[in-house]
DNA sequence: ACCTGAACACCGTTCAAGT
DNA sequence: ACCTGAACACCGTTCAAGT
């Protein structure tokens, strides 16, 4: 859970402190996604709501830790699969297990509707995933195995779709986002391809994703 | 706008604030989603906040009303397109009405990521656009231009998908849903055709989809 | 340094008082 | 019948007082 990212220590009791209100706020954020309250963290995690403000300005910011916690995961995994031999499988297990993440965390998933976060940590790993599916994407095609007139922007973002739009059958449905990983993955291959005809999105539009004015807590 | 839809009718003033409630409604709802405040359309319609609960006593009940609105425009086209000639054309434009809708109003995308409305009239309306959907795929697949293997169901959840990771970038790039839904409907082809290991969500994981237990508004 | 809870602002909802 | 705004509960955020 990261000893904290600043540059000097907290001290004892802080960093322990800080590691509950942590722990507290992924699980508890994970199961029910934004609408959690700050207090309800606090409690579980044993302090004052002060603290939680102490450490993090805002409530906002208190995500933005947790989602950059899972983020990091997802770019571990990306990054053994792209020693894989089969670049098919790489891509698409890249997708299961981001998929998978997003279906088992709610924040996670509210992250991906928001206009994203005013956080640069969480814009850094951002930038790893991206690159990530932009290189698995790459490889695919360099094999021949996925249509070229796809960018790995593209396939993440059609990911993200997959699992919010599931998201609300999750409880009934557990793993009904592989049905439409797979629909996806499906209009992907070569062989499926017919002309696009708005581009994809480019860097400047993208890079602005993370940037979002929206709030999304009370003022 | 409907002139209300219970059975005797309102008193004139009640029906003409009825009325400009529901306009200051659809737009706030449209540009800025859920999190508009109740007295700001109050005070957009020129009624006290008071006036707003005696007719929708509660704030999801009048999103409710401003969604069904919007969803019955939806029903209209579609059952203007069961009369194509083209099936291909027809669920693509069909498609194309409803991701244009979705694009051109938050309200409607974060109904669409929730777990619907307790609202008896909003699930008809949604039933009924289920259905169209529905007919519109069969006739696709029955002419043999769309996979076997899918619903209208599993098409409109994918809809729903590409306009909700299209929605945070609508500012930037607002057209940037054709890309996915054609990409999307590149999936959709028999030629595109591959195994699918999960099968469709059933009429019963579908039908309390419309029963969202999770409150979406302050208690 | 850090912790805490009372205090504040904001927003959904209720209701007593008015017409 | 219907309208209204003051009043209440809830939640994010601040801060004075404590260690």
């Amino acid at each position: 859970m990261k000893p904290s990212t600043d540059a000097r220590p907290l001290r004892a009791d802080a960093e322990r402190n800080r590691t509950r209100l942590m722990e507290a706020a992924v699980a508890a954020f994970a199961e029910r996604g934004y609408e959690v309250t700050v207090a309800e963290i606090a409690r579980e995690a044993g302090v004052g709501k002060g603290t939680v403000f102490r450490r993090f300005p805002t409530k906002e910011h208190l995500i933005a830790a947790v989602v950059r916690h899972r983020l990091a995961q997802l770019v571990a995994v990306g990054e053994d699969l792209l020693g894989r031999d089969d670049p098919w499988h790489a891509l698409r297990e890249f997708l299961f297990a981001c998929a998978s993440s997003l279906s088992a965390d709610r924040c996670l998933v509210e992250f991906a509707v928001s206009n994203g976060m005013p956080d640069e940590q969480v814009q850094a790993v951002q930038a790893q995933l991206r690159g990530l599916a932009g290189e698995l994407v790459g490889r695919a095609q360099r094999h021949g195995v996925l249509r070229g007139d796809v960018t790995g922007d593209d396939v993440l973002l059609l990911l993200c779709g997959v699992n919010q739009a599931v998201a609300p059958l999750s409880g009934v449905v557990p793993d009904l986002w592989k049905r439409y990983v797979d629909l996806v993955l499906d209009g992907l291959r070569p062989t499926a391809a017919h002309p696009l005809p708005v581009p994809p999105p480019d860097e400047d539009a993208l890079s602005n994703w993370g940037t979002g004015s929206t709030a999304r807590c009370r003022a």
